[in-house]
RNA sequence: GUGCUCAUAGCUCAGUAGGAUAGAGCAAUCGCCUCCUAAGCGAUAGACAGGGGUUCGAAUCCCUUUGGGCACACCA
């Protein structure tokens, strides 16, 4: 499509001698249309060419060749340059980019570029709580979007199956495993015993010592602790899978950081090597003071086994060589922002290219906290993913029965609307915020939603339902999408890409969230004012395929952020 | 104590590499289905934590105060 903003950074260049590439940094979207659709504020140039902005502008105005088929207006307002786009010009352009491309929006940006995305890594044994729903489907949303933009995507799930909790699980077992039936629910039990025995570790420094010691027993190979370990990873991994089966979390690999065991040692070997490697309380440690990270990184405990940072190295280096990566991303909370910087200064001793280390980066969220307080496994204070979504499916089934009873596959249709709902919610704002759990919200599907999002799809779909087909592009009357309202919409379509690259530009998928909550406001708002099925087919053939169009990107939209879309509801 | 981070309307949040009058949603009150799904649309009302600084211009950048959150060596 034509890139406008572009077409008016070259035409000035050419009147003042300034390249279009700074050019095209200075030129902005007015946030009201009125204002033009790209504003050039000549402040910046007035102390260089020591002259008004006013009067910057006003030359500028007068010497700049445009084409008017692209902008047919421009305007001196203050110290700003408005430039008003085609109207007629950019609908054409949105029209036959979603006629002709069944992937609107895709694109090659990352063709050849590998990246890693390290994400949900749950821990074995433990709830899948609604704290893990963030990294579940930030990250699942990066791997879509990255995807779409044509680079090569890893996703991995780096569960949590190793270290000193698994000690402690052993350790719990041994004590009261047999006070347990592990057939039903099986992760609840074993939450359980995790809690018991963490309340004994807090009482009994002993008790905490047999369980590192567990730890250590598992890493070499001790038989019982590894059949232990086992089964303890086939029951959570059989959840787990529940749990993405819903949300439709998929992932290339499962290497947990058990994966890594056996590939620690060279960790260590390269670490001893550069004459980083210090011992310190009996420990193994990395200083970073030079690098301004205050607290050391233990990379060999004192009992003589490895800690998550050994096994984060080792899966560094692995990733490197395996996979190539240009960019390696973690989805975690912020919680582990230490840890991270911590690991990312001592890979820089691991000799990788820098390529690699550049191309570390910690994706980091906000915390999910109760009504009641902090969420803890070790305090059974948590909800599960799987409660909250049986409610908002619940929910959903409701409002169902409530306003479209005759509806077919209420089920399904009920599982799409409560499961995008809590997708959404946990995609809709910037990452780095903090939430406090508020399942009112949760089950309220009015206004910025994931089922408002569905419904404005449903009604773009009723529509198309009820014409039967969509108009050829022939058949369609630029002019009659000229209107405010149909041009609101045009110019939401048209930015659609750049969203895109905005999103993995930050690692913020609440970019697209937001975009679409626009453009299904936009769609609202024009279904409200117009009618769009009338008699006049030059008016009904724009029309409809402008609601095609939107219905298009929405559903591209969702289902990049892992939603899923049903046709009726 | 040190480091990181957050602070915008009663509540939840937007605010695009500082730019033209700070936008939504929820909740509340009131309107709108003889018409393509009212899970919708419209209206009313309300805000940049305090103080400095940089700049032609600051919610946005810097400093500082206050208040939340997180982390700070053998958990992940």
């Amino acid at each position: 499509m034509i890139d406008f903003k572009n077409e008016i950074s070259k035409a000035i260049e050419k009147v003042i001698n300034i390249d279009s590439k700074t050019l095209n940094t200075y030129i902005e979207v007015p946030k009201d249309f009125e204002n033009g659709d790209y504003a050039f504020p000549c402040f910046k140039l007035a102390k260089e060419l020591k002259k008004s902005p006013q009067i910057i502008a006003g030359e500028i105005q007068e010497k700049i060749e445009l084409d008017k088929k692209n902008i047919e207006k421009i305007e001196v307002v203050g110290g700003y340059i408005n430039f008003y786009i085609n109207k007629e010009t950019i609908a054409k352009e949105v029209i036959d980019e979603i006629s002709s491309n069944e992937n609107y929006g895709h694109s090659n940006v990352g063709k050849n570029k590998n990246i890693v995305i390290d994400y949900s890594s749950p821990n074995i044994a433990k709830p899948f709580h609604i704290g893990h729903l963030k990294t579940t489907v930030i990250g699942g949303a990066l791997y879509n979007i990255y995807k779409y933009l044509g680079y090569n995507v890893i996703g991995v799930n780096h569960l949590g199956d190793y270290g000193t909790q698994f000690g402690k699980l052993i350790e719990g077992y041994k004590l009261f495993g047999n006070e347990y039936d592990l057939t039903e629910n099986p992760i609840d039990k074993l939450a359980d015993i995790y809690k018991r025995i963490n309340e004994l570790c807090s009482e009994d420094e002993k008790v905490l010592e047999n369980c590192r010691e567990d730890f250590k027993l598992l890493e070499h190979g001790d038989e019982y602790c590894t059949k232990l370990w086992k089964k303890f990873n086939d029951l959570s991994i059989g959840e787990f899978q529940k749990i993405y089966d819903l949300l439709g979390s998929k992932f290339d690999f499962w290497l947990g950081e058990s994966f890594y065991a056996d590939k620690t040692d060279e960790v260590i070997k390269i670490l001893e090597n550069t004459g980083k490697l210090q011992e310190s309380e009996g420990a193994k440690i990395v200083d970073l003071s030079s690098s301004g990270i205050d607290t050391p990184c233990i990379i060999y405990k004192s009992n003589e086994s490895t800690i998550y940072a050994t096994r984060d190295l080792a899966a560094i280096l692995y990733r490197a060589r395996t996979y190539d990566f240009d960019k390696c991303i973690y989805v975690t909370s912020y919680e582990q922002n230490l840890h991270f910087r911590q690991i990312f200064e001592v890979a820089k001793l691991l000799g990788l290219d820098e390529k690699y280390t550049n191309g570390l980066e910690h994706v980091a969220y906000g915390m999910v906290r109760l009504p009641s307080g902090k969420m803890s496994t070790r305090q059974g204070n948590f909800v599960k993913i799987e409660d909250l979504l049986n409610d908002t499916i619940k929910e959903a089934k409701k409002i169902i029965e409530d306003k479209n009873p005759n509806l077919e596959d209420k089920e399904n249709v009920a599982k799409i609307v409560g499961i995008g709902a809590v997708i959404f919610n946990n995609l809709a704002t910037s990452r780095i915020k903090d939430e406090i759990f508020d399942i009112d919200a949760m089950l309220n599907f009015q206004g910025e939603t994931g089922p408002y999002l569905q419904y404005t799809y449903v009604r773009t779909k009723s529509v198309i339902e009820k014409v039967s087909s969509i108009p050829k592009i022939e058949d369609i009357n630029i002019e009659v999408l000229t209107d405010k309202y149909s041009q609101n919409i045009i110019k939401l379509i048209y930015k659609f890409e750049d969203i895109l690259n905005q999103v993995i530009d930050k690692n913020e998928p609440s970019i697209l969230s937001r975009y679409l909550i626009d453009l299904a406001k936009a769609y609202s708002l024009f279904y409200n004012e117009n009618k769009i099925i009338v008699d006049d087919e030059n008016i009904k053939n724009a029309r409809v395929f402008l609601t095609y169009a939107v219905g298009k990107v929405l559903k591209i939209g969702c289902n990049l952020l892992g939603i899923n879309m049903p046709n009726k509801m």
